[in-house]
DNA sequence: AGCAAGATCGGT
DNA sequence: CCGATCTTGCTG
């Protein structure tokens, strides 16, 4: 008689798209602490997101959607929960999540998290190219976020690498896990 | 069509 | 501190 077998695997919850149709400034401190989960073939990678910046609306000029609406930025221009994957200097690709309504354009850069440093390496390591860009965060993109119950304390710093934006490469808008 | 700058990283 | 490397948006 087979041994009999329960499967308990605890899954848990995926972070919906909704949560993302909130303000950035609102969205991106609750994202630390959360997984960024990535499916490639048959494996999943997690990561806990340790450090993210928020970029908010035209009038930030540290903000691609300062620049207003372009083939590069309309992405940010859609609802949240959608990816903004951009490639910069060359040959970087950074991960970005929407956020907040249609027409309201907002995003979140993943700077790290508990495996990598830099937002450029976690690109690298969860292999995240142009491809994602426009998609959603869903499990059927290959790439979401999921919940993990812990909300980690942070502090808050200007945001890296945005001495161009005048008064409000000020803002402390980049929040870090401590 | 040409140009300057860029939400970075790794090596001096 | 500096170079790599190429997309992007702006100027003309």
């Amino acid at each position: 008689m087979a041994k009999e077998r329960r499967q308990i695997t605890v899954l848990n919850p995926i972070v919906p798209l909704s949560f993302f149709q909130q303000d950035v400034l609102d969205v991106a401190p609750q994202l630390l602490g959360k997984y960024i989960v990535r499916k490639i073939k048959n494996e999943s990678i997690r990561h806990i997101v340790t450090e993210v910046e928020a970029y908010r609306g035209e009038e930030d000029l540290a903000c691609h959607a300062s620049k207003g609406k372009t083939p590069r930025t309309r992405i940010m221009y859609l609802s949240g929960g959608h990816i903004y994957v951009y490639f910069v200097y060359g040959m970087y690709y950074m991960l970005n999540i929407v956020t907040a309504e249609e027409e309201n354009p907002q995003a979140i850069l993943i700077r790290g998290t508990n495996e990598v440093s830099g937002p450029s390496r976690l690109t690298r390591a969860l292999q995240i190219d142009k491809t994602f860009n426009e998609k959603k965060l869903m499990p059927e993109t290959g790439l979401w976020i999921e919940e993990s119950g812990i909300s980690l304390p942070y502090k808050t710093t200007p945001r890296i690498g945005v001495n161009y934006a005048k008064e409000w490469k000020n803002k402390l808008w980049r929040y870090v896990a401590l």
